[in-house]
RNA sequence: GGUCUCGUGGCCGAGUGGCUAGGCACAGGUCUGCAAAACCUCGUACAGCGGUUCGAAUCCGCUCGAGACCUCCA
């Protein structure tokens, strides 16, 4: 086999280019990537690293790795803003609807769950909650303290990135100097007790009003928005692991805190390589909560949304991220949805096809090459879209052996259906959403209908031929005449 | 202001020194009682201006335009 994962070349933010994958512990991967905050639907944004971390779990499982992919969910709540008065998001939301803040988070993490499930993103190994490691977090807070990159004031603990900087290279990930920032922010520096605007909560005291607390030495409060991957990524996949991911507006300073955390808790970088996709956007521009031009999961599955003219499944919406490279923009549109949808139509039909392809004593196609070429695509850099174009390819073909252009041996049409299992369905992670593996009743019912309906047309009674065809398209089955008699399936 | 990314044919979207990804739309054709679908065929595009090179969409510089991060965000 020329399959060779030795050769996965994977972006590394941290050097900005690409590097041959080699994990910390073979045949073990470590994976963390940052989940969602519950307290809102889940979106368009949502999903985009949700698959894209997806298919790379899939896709190194597939070459043997024994992958443990820790998805955290945020449901502690953090401050908007660093000013005081800053409310915990899901406290504000709790009040607003008279819930209890962790009434709130269950809702909306289930709600994840089901629009997880309906994308096909499997589980992932752990999805730890950061409710759940208070105790860990304040392990690493005092670890901090105690190596002296911190300090404590009336109750809070703040990161010391001056200090940290001195002997630490703070800003690495995201190509900053802290100078050059301090250096812009002063003007916007207002009365803080930090140091520096540049420091960062570990520890937050709780204001009275602020229901999500918890007991500890310094305050009763709650952690800082960043502590959590760092403790629990250190508590299920050690001080140093293979992948984090997540998007890339958390690179600063969601996850330069984390290197920072981690370096002045245990002196070493947490991560050896980093991943980070690029944003969905629409109308040019990013589509995020902030900005309020985000349309959810649901809505695009319903179709209930001002700017959608229709409804698209999950599966379209799955094909349409992973048409674009998880490192680009992609752009949200009617147009660009549509075509997806047809375009995974296409692949789907095609497949189903592969059955029906005669066996010859030669092929004209090379499929071993084809299939080389997925994995090429994959190997570099989780190229979906490349292994896609190439399926298109063999859709292509698999159309031309169906009317004798091309010819494929007994053993390459098993290969090619290999290929389209591996690559469409168990590492792109794609399904069909149209299984007609009906029961047996529905099978026998059509079968009578469509006999007494080709027994019409060969009278030429195009009424009642066109009634039965009619009448089954309003209950949702879609009947097709082709030269080898009717299909049909269910809308 | 700083850091960074991007600008590809009607739309979406790969590629990144020479071998014209792919999808959708359009058009032509095949099939067909009709319908729908399906299938086949079809586009040398790479913001602009310079430069390097035998050769650039791909490297360098400048200009224009868009965006991201610097505050919670996937």
């Amino acid at each position: 086999m020329v399959e060779s994962k030795s050769r996965l070349q994977i972006f590394n933010t941290l050097t900005r280019q690409k590097e041959l994958f080699e994990p910390l512990n073979p045949p073990h991967v470590g994976m963390y990537v940052c989940g969602p905050t519950v307290y809102g639907d889940a979106h368009l944004g949502h999903a985009r690293p949700a698959v894209i971390f997806d298919v790379i779990f899939r896709y190194l499982k597939f070459l043997g790795y024994q992958v443990r992919y820790v998805r955290n969910i945020t449901d502690v709540g953090h401050l908007e803003n660093d000013a005081d008065e800053g409310e915990d998001k899901v406290e504000q939301k709790a009040r607003l609807e008279r819930l209890e803040p962790m009434e709130i988070a269950q809702y909306y993490s289930n709600r994840y769950h089901y629009n997880m499930d309906q994308l096909n993103v499997l589980r992932p190994s752990i999805e730890p909650l950061a409710s759940g490691h208070i105790i860990e977090q304040q392990e690493l807070v005092k670890k901090i303290l105690s190596n002296g990159y911190a300090y404590e004031i009336n109750g809070s603990v703040y990161f010391d990135v001056e200090k940290y900087s001195k002997n630490y290279p703070y800003g690495e990930l995201s190509g900053r100097k802290l100078e050059e920032m301090i250096a812009f922010t002063r003007a916007l520096e207002g009365k803080s007790e930090k140091r520096s605007p540049y420091d960062f909560a570990l520890w937050k005291k709780a204001q009275p009003t602020h229901i999500m607390r918890w007991p500890s030495t310094w305050s009763e409060g709650f952690p800082g928005w960043h502590l959590e991957c760092s403790a629990m990524g250190n508590k299920y996949l050690g001080e140093k692991f293979d992948i984090h991911g997540g998007g890339m507006d958390l690179i600063f300073p969601h996850h330069e805190a984390e290197i920072a955390q981690s370096m002045a808790a245990y002196g070493n970088q947490p991560v050896k390589y980093w991943l980070h996709n690029n944003m969905v956007t629409i109308n040019g521009q990013k589509m995020g909560k902030s900005l309020g031009n985000f349309i959810t999961l649901d809505e695009i599955f319903s179709g209930n949304h001002p700017q959608l003219e229709k409804a698209y499944s999950p599966m379209i919406i799955r094909f349409f991220i992973l048409q674009a490279h998880y490192r680009s923009t992609l752009d949200f549109s009617n147009d660009a949805l549509q075509a997806a949808e047809k375009a995974l139509k296409r692949l789907i039909e095609a497949y189903h096809q592969i059955d029906k392809i005669p066996s010859s004593e030669a092929s004209s196609i090379n499929i071993h090459e084809l299939r080389q070429a997925c994995f090429d695509g994959m190997n570099d850099d989780f190229n979906s879209s490349i292994v896609l174009a190439n399926l298109f390819e063999a859709v292509k073909m698999i159309n031309l052996t169906l009317t004798g252009t091309e010819t494929l041996t007994h053993d390459d049409i098993e290969l090619l259906k290999l290929t389209f299992n591996d690559f469409l369905f168990q590492i792109l992670g794609l399904a069909d959403e149209n299984p007609s593996d009906n029961s047996n009743l529905v099978n026998e019912l059509m079968n009578l209908l469509l006999e007494l309906r080709q027994e019409a047309r060969d009278r030429k009674d195009w009424a009642t031929s066109d009634r039965i065809r009619e009448r089954l398209l309003k209950m949702g089955i879609e009947v097709k005449d082709s030269k080898d008699g009717p299909t049909w399936k269910i809308l």
